[in-house]
DNA sequence: CTGAACAGAACGAACGTTCGAACGGAATTG
DNA sequence: CAATTCCGTTCGAACGTTCGTTCTGTTCAG
C-alpha cells in the first residue's frame, strides 16, 4: 500500500483518513527536522543532527526523503497544504467579509503559534529551494496569498474610498502575522485569539482610536 | 593609525571623518559578504564565495575578520549602528510625535530599500550569533526598538483610550517594515516615501476609511 | 628595511550521500 | 500448522567533496 519512498504525490493524493505507520513516522521525521532547522537554519542543519533529534540512524532517514533539499520541501509543502485546507474548511461556512478575515487570521495564528518551528522554516527559507521544489511551494503560497487578498478586497468594497490598495495592505498584514516568530517566544502563553484581536484592530482600524 | 585587525571597537570609536584605506576595503568586503549571505543565507555561504565576490584570495580575507562568525557580526553591528545614528540625527530636530514616527519609518525604509542585502542578513540571521557577538548586536537592536516604542507611546498619549497596547503595536509595526524584503524585489522602483505612506496610514488609521 | 596587505597550498574535520547487509513481521508455500 | 520467502525498514561503515582555518611565505608602499 504505502510506497517505499516519500514521493511528494503522497501528500497530494492521500487516501482519505488512511494514515499508515509510514505516514506517522514521516510526520515524526519532519517534526524533528523542523525542530533542528528552526534552531540552526537550513544551511547549518545537518542530516546527522536530524538523525540524533529523531533518534534514528543517518542512513535510516533516507527512506523518508531522497535529499536534504527534499526534506525542506516536504516540511514546507506539508505545512502550506495543511494550513490552506483548514482555512478552506473554516471559510466555507462564513460569508461576512470581516468575519472571514478574522477566520483567516485566527487560523494562521493557531497553526503557527503551536508549530513555531514550521513557521520559522517556511518564513526563513523561502528562497532556498530550487527547480520543481521551489515552484510547487511557490504555487501553494501564492494560492494562500490570493485567498487572503480576495477577503481584503471584499472588505474594501463595502467601505468608502480606500486610502491604501488592498494588495500592499495584504502584504503588510502578512508582515505582521509572519514576523511574530521573532518575538513570540518572549511572551509565550498569549493565546491566538488575543494576538488575532491586536492584529485585526491594527489592520482594520489602526493604532489611533476612531473617535477624534 | 589603523589597527591591523578588524576589532569591532573600530566601529564604535571611529575618529570622526578619518576613513582610511583600510576602512574602505573593509566596507567593500562587508558589502560582498552581505551580497553572498543575502543570496545563500549565512549557513550555506562560504568564505570562498565571499572571496570570489570580493575578488580576493581566501586567506587575504582573514585580514579583515577573524572568523566567519565575526564577519556576520561586523555586518549586523555596522548596519544597526549606521541606521541608529542616522535616526538620532534626524529625530533631533523634530518634536511632533506623528512627524517623529514618519521620520523613523522613512529612515528605516530609505536605509533598507537601498541595502536589501543587509536587511536580509540582519532580519534572517537574528539568532545565529552567540556569546559576546550576539549580546552586542542584541543591545543595539533593543535600543532601536526602545526608541521606536517611545515614539509610539507618545502618539498614544495624545489620543483617547487605546485599543491596542503600544508595545505589541510597535512589534507589529516592525513586522510590516521588516517583512518588506520578502516582496519588495517584485515591485522594485517604488519609492521609500510611497511605502512609508502605506505603512503609516495602515498603522495609525487602519485599512478602513475613517468616515463611517 | 619594516610592516601591513595579500596569496598558494595545505590541514583536519565535517558534510551529503551511498552501499551492502541485517532485522522482523506479513504473506506464501509445502 | 510450520517452514520459507519476501519486502519495508533500519543500520554501520565508508565514499569523495568541501568546509573553516592556518601556515609560510611574497609583494610593495613608506
Amino acid at each position: 500500500m504505502a510506497s517505499t519512498r516519500a514521493s511528494s504525490d503522497d501528500l497530494l493524493i492521500r487516501p482519505t483518513g488512511a494514515a499508515t505507520a509510514y505516514d506517522h513516522k514521516l510526520d515524526a521525521v519532519l517534526g524533528a527536522a523542523a525542530r533542528v532547522m528552526a534552531r540552526e537554519g537550513y544551511g547549518r542543519s545537518t542530516i546527522r543532527m536530524v538523525a540524533r533529534e529523531a533518534d534514528m540512524s543517518l542512513a535510516g532517514l533516507y527512506h523518508y526523503f531522497g535529499s536534504k533539499e527534499e526534506l525542506l520541501f516536504l516540511i514546507q509543502f506539508h505545512t502550506f497544504e495543511t494550513i490552506l485546507s483548514r482555512l478552506d474548511d473554516r471559510l466555507a461556512s462564513v460569508t461576512e467579509p470581516r468575519e472571514r478575515l478574522r477566520v483567516m487570521v485566527v487560523n494562521h495564528l493557531e497553526h503557527f503559534l503551536t508549530r513555531m518551528n514550521e513557521l520559522k522554516v517556511c518564513a526563513g527559507e523561502m528562497e532556498t529551494l530550487s527547480g520543481d521544489f521551489h515552484e510547487r511551494v511557490r504555487a501553494l503560497r501564492q494560492s494562500y496569498l490570493q485567498t487572503t487578498l480576495e477577503i481584503v478586497e471584499s472588505i474594501g468594497e463595502g467601505a468608502g474610498a480606500l486610502r491604501v490598495d488592498p494588495w500592499p495592505a495584504t502584504l503588510h498584514l502578512f508582515g505582521m502575522l509572519n514576523w511574530i516568530y521573532m518575538w513570540y517566544p518572549a511572551v509565550e502563553g498569549t493565546s491566538a485569539e488575543e494576538i488575532a484581536d491586536q492584529v485585526l484592530i491594527l489592520f482594520l482600524d489602526g493604532f489611533l482610536p476612531r473617535s477624534v
